[in-house]
Formats: C-alpha cells, sequence, structure tokens
DNA sequence: GACTTTATGTCAGCCATGTTGACATATATC
DNA sequence: GATATATGTCAACATGGCTGACATAAAGTC
C-alpha cells in the first residue's frame, strides 16, 4: 500500500490529480450555487425552484416529464415547486395541442424577469472565470464537464444545449 | 431587448456561451455525484457523510472548525453527521495536544476503506473525462474552476488542494 | 486569579427538498 | 372497447440544511 504513495510510482501523481479535479469541482459548484441564493430567499423560493425556472426558461412549452428528465426527481418534488412557481404567476402552462394531456410550461414576463436576475449573477461569475482563463481553457472547461456527464445521455442533453 | 438577442450582437454569442457553460456544470456536477450514491445507500449514508469523509480523508487530524469552513454548514448540521460517522466507527477524534478543545478528526481504517470505495468511482469518472479531453483541456477545466471560486476565498483553498 | 474569549457540543424545533406507494383522470393509441 | 400514457394528488417519511438557546472546558488576558 505504501508502494503506491510512493512519489516513484506515476499512480500516485495520477490519484492527486484526479482528486484535485474532483475537489476543484466541489469548491467550483459550491460558489456557484451561491450567488443566486440570496435572491431568491427574497421570494421565499430555493434552489429547486431556481432549477425550475432555469430549464423552463431555456425550453418554453417544455412538458413535465422531459422537465422531470432533466432533473432527475419524481413528480411529486417537480409538484411542489411547480405549483407554487405556477401560483406565484412565474410559469404558466398550456394544453397541448398534439396531445392535450400534456401541461407545456413557459416562464410568464415575471418569472422570466426573475430568471434573468438570477442568471445575470451566475453569468457574471462565469465570465469573470472565463475572461480569467482565456478561450484556450474555456474549450478544455467544456470538454472536460462533457465527459463527466453520463455516456448514454451525453448526446441528448448535448444537443439540449446547443442547439436553439 | 430584442435587439440584445439578435445575432448580430457579440453579446448573444457571448450569452449563449455562458448559459452553456452553466448547463454542462449543472449536469456534471449531477452525474459526478451520483456515483458514490449507491454505494452510500448500503451503509445508510448520504451525501452529507460522504463530504465529510472525503476532507477528513483528505486532511488527516482536522478539527471541526476547519471541516466546518470547508463545507459552509451549521456546527449542529455537522454534528448529525459527524455523530454516525463516529458511531459507526468510520471517523475518529482525538483531543488537541496544543490545544486540548479541539477535537481533531482522522478517519478510522474502516473509513478510508469505504472512502477509497466512494473514490474509486467518482475518480474513475474523472479519469475518463481526463482521458477523453486530453492534457491541455485538463489544464483549462482546472483553471476556469479555479476562477468561479470566490475570490477571497480563492488563494486558501488552492493551496491546501495542491499542498500534501 | 478572575474575566473573557474560543472551540465545541447539545437540545429542540423548523424548513426545503428529496423519496415511495397508492390511487385518480383524461387522453391517446391499438 | 381495452390498454397505455401523461399527469396529478394524497399521505407519509428521510435527509440535511437552518436558527436559537444554553452548556462546558480550555485558552488567553489583565
Amino acid at each position: 500500500m505504501a508502494d503506491i504513495k510512493s512519489s516513484a510510482n506515476p499512480l500516485f501523481l495520477r490519484e492527486e490529480e484526479l482528486r484535485q479535479g474532483i475537489e476543484l469541482l466541489f469548491y467550483a459548484y459550491r460558489d456557484f450555487t451561491s450567488d443566486p441564493d440570496s435572491i431568491l430567499a427574497d421570494y421565499g423560493l430555493g434552489r429547486a425552484h431556481h432549477r425550475v425556472l432555469h430549464f423552463v426558461g431555456r425550453n418554453p412549452k417544455i412538458s413535465v416529464a422531459e422537465l422531470l428528465g432533466i432533473l432527475r426527481i419524481t413528480k411529486q418534488s417537480l409538484s411542489r415547486v411547480l405549483t407554487t412557481l405556477l401560483e406565484m404567476g412565474l410559469v404558466q402552462q398550456r394544453q397541448g395541442t398534439r396531445d392535450r394531456r400534456q401541461r407545456l410550461l413557459s416562464l410568464t414576463e415575471k418569472g422570466a424577469e426573475l430568471e434573468r436576475r438570477l442568471s445575470a449573477v451566475q453569468q457574471a461569475r462565469v465570465a469573470r472565470a472565463y475572461r480569467e482563463a482565456g478561450a484556450e481553457a474555456v474549450a478544455g472547461y467544456r470538454k472536460v464537464l462533457q465527459g463527466l456527464i453520463d455516456e448514454n445521455e451525453r448526446e441528448k442533453i448535448l444537443q439540449s444545449i446547443v442547439r436553439r
């Protein structure tokens, strides 16, 4: 076991490198999510609401099922936050035309406004990091993050991100 | 407002780029945290326990205050998960020598074993992403993640990651 | 040596957000 | 007409954040 950690062993360096990549992701995500929280608190909303606002904003007329697929939570969990957002007039739903069982979700103007406020602070942080790191680094950042996504879903997700 | 979204406006591209960077981070983190969850479930543990195992593993003899600083949670929240880990014999505490009020935390052999299991799956995912993306991309990934961390804490965190 | 600050713990209760299971309804599809 | 699908709802529970209040032991200060 001590052998594995010996600095003569290339595996040690490799493991350290991976650990660093993991911790960086933890810290970056921790701070990245902290910005919108204070804004959300003013509305009595949480991160779950933010995620819904974000993905509904990005995907107007998204169905409940699609949204569930993105968020990977149960419909009961989604229902709770969605009900709040509907009651607050931040999200609106319309019956699907092709399939009238579907409830297609979109942001209201008020919802879009809040979403923009939330995006703004998050984008500011990302913009700063991009600026400091440079275009080449940004390409690498994206490449690695893509590789971290589950392989079987990656294609679908990338399309949903880049399309539009 | 419509002007801002016109494709003639360079800000549009920029905003799209930022949005993509944000969504990639969301998806990557979502999947990145999913791996250890099934292992943890076997022990009746959750992500909060994982975070403690990770940072105690990385920082043997860490004090409670230091750990609180990393995790950014309250002592009451930490207390809950820490008590469980102590009772399960995964973490041990020893009185500080310089300051006997401190309880310095370390993993037990059993705790280290579990931590390795959890690390392993997470490292496997990161290793795959690194391999696919290449060394240059990895450097960019790290650079951008560093830039996402709160500026006032960045130096301290980077030292704690790279040191050792 | 008394006083204050610090590191830590504990009890109690609240809230947000995830889960499962069971059942209901409307619509689409074969 | 029977079955499958999209969605909703009720109820109960678990995890992991939070605040507030109070306790204790040790360290540091005058």
